[in-house]
DNA sequence: CGCTTTTGACCGGCGC
DNA sequence: GCGCCGGTCAAAAGCG
């Protein structure tokens, strides 16, 4: 492990991350003030837009949605929530389960590559293998749905998506990127397979060191519209309510301190509001819930 | 034409 | 050792 971070920084982030969620048990999504035209687009792509209120997928949420068909704004999630019977990890796999009313929910807003299909013993719903398309990420994914409830899908997620991660430490060049944890033999795979040197244009590829420094962590949150496209926005959250003294642990590091982002979403207040679209959803953190924050 | 998806083959881990 | 199973690979097909 590179001497800049902690050696297990990523269990750091993980669990303190997982048990933050967890105190604040729900996260209610509240669909206020939203217009017409806005619920019109969103009856179109509901879908699409409930992606942009994947609070964090990396670390598993499970949403639960109400869509009751005739009103765009009935039709936005009204209820995202972190239970114990939907979230589950192990070996920094995230599973998901998701009642949803079909296969678009089990998009989250990142651009995912499909590299396989199995069919599952004893389930007549195939297990479809997801990559996120970016070539430095080695995040994955598998979608499947629970053969004893259909409307459910069963997602697992696997690895963080290090390409966002990587931007927080974004003095460190892609050379000396974070390790991604290494599950099984898969991540940290090589990626300079044949499409390394194409990045696609939508991928989330906030990283890419090409590009100059991204202004996303600029205080504005207005410079928020947008980010999610980018993948950043779901990773945003958990680094922000993570307890100072991870946050510390981590910063202090040598070669941290100079590239940690301020938060740019809740540093003057002791309530955390994410809300990569907050026409869709917000994502509130109080300092009433036990634990995470400051 | 380039990118994505499909799908069968292949490989490795694991239990018997 | 063998078979099963989950995960991945890669060629072919599909699509815009």
């Amino acid at each position: 492990m590179e001497e800049w971070m902690p050696a297990n920084w990523f269990d750091i982030l993980d669990e303190e991350l997982i048990k933050g969620l967890l105190d604040n048990e729900t996260f209610l999504s509240e669909s206020t003030s939203i217009s017409e035209p806005e619920a019109d687009q969103l009856t179109d792509s509901a879908s699409k837009h409930l992606v942009d209120s994947n609070v964090c997928n990396d670390v598993g949420l499970l949403k639960t949605f109400k869509k009751d068909g005739a009103n765009a704004r009935d039709a936005l999630p009204t209820r995202i929530s972190i239970l114990e019977k939907g979230l589950n990890k192990m070996d920094h796999k995230y599973t998901l389960k998701i009642k949803s009313l079909g296969n678009a929910l089990s998009d989250d807003g990142y651009k995912w590559r499909k590299y396989g299909q199995k069919s599952i013993k004893h389930s007549p719903y195939p297990r479809s293998y997801f990559r996120c398309t970016n070539p430095r990420c080695a995040a994955k994914k598998q979608v499947e749905r629970s053969s004893s409830e259909p409307d459910t899908l069963i997602i697992t997620y696997e690895g963080l998506h290090l390409h966002y991660t990587s931007h927080f430490f974004s003095t460190q060049t892609d050379d000396s990127l974070p390790p991604t944890k290494k599950l099984k033999n898969t991540t940290a795979e090589p990626q300079n397979t044949s499409n390394e040197s194409k990045p696609r244009a939508h991928e989330c590829s906030p990283t890419d060191p090409t590009q100059p420094n991204p202004t996303t962590f600029s205080s504005d949150l207005n410079s928020f519209e947008g980010a999610s496209a980018r993948g950043l926005l779901e990773d945003v959250v958990p680094l922000n309510i993570l307890k100072p003294s991870i946050v510390n642990t981590i910063s202090n590091s040598p070669s941290f301190s100079s590239s940690y982002p301020s938060s740019p979403i809740s540093s003057s207040s002791s309530c955390l509001t994410w809300s990569p679209n907050p026409k869709f959803c917000s994502f509130d953190v109080c300092p009433t819930s036990t634990t995470t924050m400051m």
